[in-house]
DNA sequence: ACCTGAACACCGTTCAAGT
DNA sequence: ACCTGAACACCGTTCAAGT
């Protein structure tokens, strides 16, 4: 114990790849994707961009390795073996995902502009990989997998993405604006639209004002899990 | 007609909002988001930015409203009074937004960054009011319009921005490489991928290869109206 | 092999000055 | 009211030079 000089000092370590990415994370989850510059990378990790250049290719790449990471770690949750019903399982995978973005509100937009960037790459195989797992404990027919993944793996992204949306906002508003206010706010807005050209936004207004974001998204996956098992029941291949 | 000098003429006309926001889409289907900056603005418009900054407050404002006027001009193509039923509704305003990305596709990327930004502004309730319409007709109760509606908005915009990302890397191959190459290239990365990892995601390798991004889109439309049209003859709310 | 840090090209935005 | 264009602060990236 006297030989090891004390391990335990704050590990002022070399500089790697995976601390980079590290950082990159707190940092876009500090002050969003905006706030995720070189100047303040080479500050917090205390050298120059040359170093962080060494590592990392450019800043897409980082990014694309920050949502990698993130992905990663919320897809590792695996859901528990004995849930009650194999529907469970797609609605775990699902909110672990939902529950992903609203921690890190960058990653709706990181995981658009990534799917556009270097698509098929890293991080859509591992949401593939995890929905679809769940979707052959549907029972599923081989022929139908690809379709029913697809469609759950689409909404799950377009409503993280919108659900981001209305999370990040929420704090835009400041300290005492909370979730409910928010929604109060645009609820009236949606109210005072023109009568003529959007009557039907006007009458959800109300409902939108009550909604409760989590309950909203897995009604939706409820659906289309409803779309999806009746579809097995009638025995036909799920397609257009 | 001797009096008014020639209205032919190309007209090199005043500034206005209306036109840089015209000439922000040109360059934008041009060039992609990327290609959009000030220098290339004042270029094609043939002034400074301060003139600009006069018309449109910033980039952010600028990329809001040539989105706006996209998406507005896709929902305006009314679907046909007398489709075959109801549900041809919803797919004929999907298919309305699936083009219009597939044809601006920085649209998919500002759509989820616009909705993260200034969300239930213009856009959203556009696509809200023109996919809702249909959702009414098709017989839903009142009481599950917002979850219906939402679900099908959530999806569209997640699939459309995938989709997106296919066609926007199938160019980016070059000239030569077309979509099915591009396919079949991503088709083999796949199966590449790691048996241990990704057994699922190998499975439908072939799969991804053949699909036909079109179909696939409309094949999960049909999944969600399965289960719409499911809860409404079962008789109850659409809800977790 | 890994890091330093000055330098470069470019970008969004501002603003005093013009008409 | 509308436009000009130089100027500013900042950003991602490069690269010769160090260890």
């Amino acid at each position: 114990m006297a030989t090891r000089t004390r391990r335990s000092q704050r590990r002022t370590e070399a500089l790697s790849r995976e601390r980079i990415v590290e950082t990159a994370v707190e940092v876009l989850d500090a002050s969003g994707e905006g706030g995720l510059t070189f100047r303040v990378l080479t500050e917090r990790l205390a050298t120059g961009p040359g170093a962080i250049y060494w590592h990392v290719a450019n800043k897409g790449e980082l990014l694309d390795a920050a949502t990698d990471a993130v992905v990663a770690a919320a897809l590792a949750i695996e859901p528990a073996e004995d849930t009650d019903g194999p529907q469970d399982g797609v609605r775990a995978v699902a909110l672990g995902l939902f529950d992903a973005i609203e921690e890190h509100p960058w990653l709706a937009t990181q995981l658009a502009t990534q799917l556009a960037r270097s698509p098929w790459q890293t991080v859509t195989p591992r949401i593939f990989e995890s929905v679809g797992r769940q979707v052959q404990a549907l029972g599923v027919a081989q022929g139908s997998w690809f379709t029913a993944t697809s469609a759950l793996v689409h909404y799950i992204l377009g409503a993280a993405g919108q659900n981001a949306a209305n999370t990040a906002s929420g704090r835009d508003l400041g300290p005492d604006a909370d979730r409910g206010e928010f929604l109060d706010g645009v609820s009236r807005a949606w109210e005072g639209l023109d009568p003529d050209e959007f009557p039907f936004t006007r009458a959800v207004a109300d409902q939108l004002r009550d909604h409760d974001d989590r309950e909203q998204f897995l009604a939706g996956i409820t659906l289309i899990l409803a779309g999806i098992t009746e579809g097995i029941t009638a025995g036909r291949p799920l397609s257009a």
